[in-house]
RNA sequence: GGCGGGAUAGCCAAGUGGUAAGGCAGAGGUCUGCAAAACCUCUAUUCGCGGGUUCGAUUCCCGCUCCCGCCUCCA
């Protein structure tokens, strides 16, 4: 079965085939952070979906060249480093590097290249692209000094977004706009510098001020991926206008359609409200972090609904996760005892493996696939209670979940268990051999003390990290 | 006002013109010294509401209600 994904440009369900003629290759884009402030989880939500359906092309054979851009200039960049008392580039760069760790806790893969807007590289390219745009009379400099997009030269515009521009309604936001544009939906490419910028500042043709945010993502898309790409993904905020934008910048400078299938993703809510500082429930990763719960716990609850579907971030749901996964987690450790004996690393169960990648093949349907894992671990367990599963079913079941996980990312990390602990373990079992159970189970008290939980079995003891 | 997305059990959620996957939570049971885990059984006569098409609709059509998002630099 064909991939499938929705084109958020068509509406429809379309399967994905490639630019490349050789059909191995996938150029991707993803838009990134504003490196101002820790990200928070519904950032998150975005870049993990992208995770999987990058994890996912994967899986099915192709090279993913993804690229994610850091915004480390904007009006809130500059505002935080203002504020900090910090140059600009020292403000963003803690940024990015909690980003970059954030995303390790999250176990995202990372991209190919995460370019940055202000790397000079990229400032020179988007000079160059809009000194392109105003030379064929798609931009103009108007009386503020900035350059300005001249919507009117590409009838395009709003067609991703499906917005007809005669009928938007004024909002407080543009009516506010001063400038001596010549239509009200001009966007800025290059913004002429103002006080309130401070020593951030770049020379241009146009005289000194700073890129506008859409043409960095062009720039930095034809520059690494060249003038048409296979998928760009983002939040459904950034359809209008962003990528609306980056359409209309794009194509106008390279003569080419700029993306073959555009995918967003629907909002995070929290308890069933939108997210905002103000209902004091925002959370970024840390704080999440800090109340205990880990990364793949989040990872799981991020993941597990459909891109295209609001998500309701809840503490129920991170605990129904805890629980999901320990339930995998069990079923990864017996499965690993059985196979102990058998090494012959083929015999795949072709059947579910296959269910499992054609759920996700259609627009990454992670409930279905989720689904056809947790029917696996059930029968499998099942034949294990009834001592039906051979070493060597047990082994074709390690290797199609290894394929699974690498998909998801839901393994647990192995940790080492401390000695003391072992110690305890030691000592529980002369106790359960002399049938003292009330040594025994204060012992057990002691390993759930230090974090860990023994089970006993035919086998002995078990230890897991709690 | 325009455009778009939703409404399925306590919660999350899949899905199909033929009678409702899966996860979490809950109840009972098997196993266990007790637990834990695992397994078994139970938990929506029903898929927002009202019509229509059909032998049959949660699934198709029409109308309605409610929720959410976007409408010029928020993933």
């Amino acid at each position: 079965m064909a991939i499938r994904f929705l084109n958020t440009y068509t509406r429809q369900l379309e399967e994905f085939r490639p630019l490349d003629p050789a059909g191995k290759s996938v150029k991707l884009y993803t838009c990134g952070p504003t490196v101002y402030n820790y990200a928070h989880i519904g950032n998150f939500r975005a870049y993990l979906f992208e995770d999987l359906l990058q994890r996912h092309l994967q899986a099915r054979g192709y090279e993913v060249n993804r690229v994610m851009n850091l915004t480390d200039v904007d009006d809130k960049t500059i505002r935080g480093c203002q504020a900090a008392g910090l140059p600009l580039a020292e403000f963003t760069q803690k940024f990015k590097d909690a980003f970059f760790e954030d995303l390790k806790t999250l176990r995202v893969q990372p991209a190919t290249t995460f370019p940055s807007a202000t790397d000079p590289v990229y400032i020179a390219r988007m000079i160059e692209m809009i000194a392109h745009l105003v030379e064929h009379g798609y931009a103009y400099q108007a009386e503020d000094k900035s350059v300005y997009f001249r919507l009117n030269k590409f009838p395009n515009y709003g067609k991703l977004a499906h917005l007809n521009l005669d009928e938007l309604r004024p909002s407080g936001r543009i009516s506010n706009d001063e400038y001596e544009k010549e239509s009200i939906g001009d966007f800025a490419l290059w913004k002429a510098w103002d006080a309130a910028d401070g020593d951030v500042v770049w020379d241009s043709p146009w005289g000194k001020g700073r890129p506008g945010w859409h043409i960095e993502c062009s720039a930095m898309s034809t520059a690494l991926l060249g003038p048409e790409i296979d998928i760009h993904c983002g939040g459904v905020d950034n359809i209008f206008p962003h990528h609306e934008a980056e359409i209309a910048q794009s194509e106008c400078c390279t003569g080419h359609r700029f993306v073959r299938v555009w995918m967003h993703c629907a909002h995070l809510m929290v308890e069933g409200q939108k997210m905002s500082k103000s209902a004091g429930n925002f959370y970024t990763l840390r704080n999440l972090l800090d109340k205990g719960y880990t990364g793949r716990e989040i990872r799981y609850v991020l993941l597990s609904v459909n891109y295209r579907l609001p998500l309701n971030f809840t503490f129920e749901s991170l605990a129904g996760a805890r629980s999901a996964l320990s339930r995998i987690d069990e079923w990864v450790e017996r499965l690993t005892t059985q196979a102990a004996s058998e090494t012959n690393a083929s015999g795949h169960p072709l059947a579910a493996q296959m269910r499992f990648e054609e759920a996700l093949d259609d627009d990454l349907n992670i409930s279905a696939a989720l689904g056809v894992l947790f029917d696996i671990i059930r029968e499998s367990n099942r034949a294990l209670d009834q001592n039906a599963l051979t070493p060597a079913d047990a082994r074709a079941l390690l290797n199609w979940w290894n394929r699974v996980n690498a998909v998801l990312q839901f393994q647990r990390e192995e940790t080492a268990i401390p000695q003391t602990v072992l110690e305890l373990v030691e000592a529980r079992a002369a106790a359960r051999a002399a049938k003292n159970w009330a040594a025994s189970d204060e012992i057990r008290a002691q390993i759930d003390a230090a974090g860990w939980v023994v089970k006993d079995s035919k086998e002995g003891q078990k230890l897991t990290r709690k």
